[in-house]
DNA sequence: TATTTTAGTAAGTGATTGTTTACTTAATTA
DNA sequence: TAATTAAGTAAACAATCACTTACTAAAATA
C-alpha cells in the first residue's frame, strides 16, 4: 500500500521531526534509516528521494540550530535597547526553552560530533558553539562597562560555566525525564551567575 | 602468528586502556570489537575470552570511574580536617584531573548511554552524576555552617552548575583538541563559583 | 490529451556489526 | 610425565547498517 504523496518540503520537515523523536524517546542507537521511515509511513527508499544521505538529514538539523536559535540569540546579544542583564536572561531562557522544545538536539550534535570522522558535523557543533560563547563575552563586556558587573572576572572562563547549564541541564533531562520547571529553572540560574559577575 | 598468552586481569587492562584510547583519537564511531582487537594486537575471539560481551567492557570502565574519582571526591567531601573551601578546591581539580587523564570516559558514558536501551549503563552513569551533585551539597552546606557562604543559594541549582563545569570542559577539549592549563583553569573557575556563593 | 516529472515501492546491494564455533597450543596441575 | 585448564586462532554467524536499483503510478506541464 503506497503511502500518500507529499513534496519534498514537508517531507523533510517530518524527517527532521522524526530524528529527534526517535533520539529522545527511544534513543540515538535506534536512529537507523528504516526505523526512520516507519516513523513517517514510507519506506527506506522514499527517505533518500529527499535527503541524499542520513548525513544531509544530520546537516539540515544543525542548520536548523542556527537559523532558529542562533539567529536569536545574535538579535539579543546586539539589541541596542536591552541591558546586559535583561540580555544575559532572555539569552538564557532562549537557550533553555529551544533544549526543552527539541530535547533530542543536544544528544544529536554530541553523539555525531563524538564520532569524529564526521568532520562536517563536528565542525557545525564547534560553529555554534565558538558563537554562543563569543555573544556570553559581547554580553559580560557590556554589562563591565554598564559598570553593573566586575571588570576582573575572567570572561572565557565565564563563558565555559555558562555553557555547562544548558549541557547540564539536558543531561539531567536524557537521564531522568522529570518535569523541569523551565522558568523558575532560568530565574535560579541567572541569580546564581549575577552574583559571581557582580561587583563586591 | 598467535600473540603473547596474558592472563585475563592483564587483558581486561589493555583492553579497557584501549576502549578509551579509540574513543579520544578516532572517535566512538570506530570503536568497534575489530579495531579494538587489532589495537592490541589479538583477535576478536580473544577478547571474548576476557569480557562476555562488549556491553561488560562498557560496565567495568564505567565500575573504574567508581573506584577511582568517585571514591577519591567521597574521600574528599566526608574530611574531617577540610575546610569547604578546601573541598571544594580539591573536589574540583580531582574532576578535571580525571577528565584530563581519561578523555575518552565522558564520551564513552554520555554516547553509550544515549543509546537509552542500554538500561544498565544509563542506570550506573545516573548513579554516578547524583552522587557527585550530592557531594558537592553536601560541601556548600558545610561552608553555609562555617558562615562563608550565602544561606539563600539554591544549592540544588547550584550543583548543576557547578556539573555543567567537567563537561562543558570536556566537550572543548574534543572540539578542539588544545592544552588545557589544567591548574589554572581549576583555579579560575573556583574563583567564579565562589563569587557565586559568598555573602555579600 | 500526451508527455514529463516527481514521489512512491519492493527487493536487493556490499559492508560492518557483535558474537560464536571448532580447533590449537602453551602453561599449570595431579 | 600425563591430564587439565586457559588463552589463543581462523572462519564463520545472523543481524543490521546506509544506500541503490528497477519499476510504478500520480500529478504537473506541454
Amino acid at each position: 500500500m503506497a503511502a500518500e504523496r507529499l513534496d519534498t518540503e514537508t517531507r523533510q520537515g517530518q524527517i527532521k521531526k522524526a530524528v529527534l523523536d526517535i533520539i529522545s524517546t527511544e534513543g540515538i542507537g535506534k536512529l537507523s534509516t528504516r526505523n526512520l521511515a516507519t516513523k513517517i509511513g514510507v519506506t527506506e527508499g522514499a527517505l533518500f528521494r529527499h535527503f541524499s544521505s542520513k548525513k544531509e538529514i544530520m546537516l539540515s538539523i544543525l542548520n536548523d540550530v542556527k537559523s532558529e536559535l542562533l539567529a536569536e540569540q545574535e538579535r539579543i546579544t546586539y539589541s541596542s535597547t536591552l541591558s546586559a542583564e535583561e540580555k544575559l536572561y532572555k539569552f538564557l531562557c532562549k537557550h533553555i526553552k529551544y533544549l526543552i522544545e527539541n530535547k533530542g538536539v543536544t544528544i544529536l550534535l554530541f553523539s555525531e560530533a563524538a564520532h569524529m570522522n564526521e568532520q562536517q558535523l563536528k565542525k557545525g557543533l564547534r560553529e555554534i558553539l565558538l558563537t554562543q560563547k563569543e555573544y556570553i563575552s559581547r554580553i559580560i563586556k557590556q554589562g563591565i562597562n554598564e559598570g553593573i558587573w566586575d571588570k576582573n572576572i575572567n570572561i572565557e572562563n565565564f563563558s565555559t560555566l555558562y555553557m555547562g547549564i544548558p549541557i547540564s541541564l539536558n543531561i539531567e533531562m536524557i537521564l531522568q525525564p522529570v518535569m523541569h520547571k523551565q522558568e523558575k529553572f532560568c530565574e535560579n540560574m541567572i541569580c546564581l551567575i549575577k552574583r559571581a559577575l557582580e561587583k563586591k
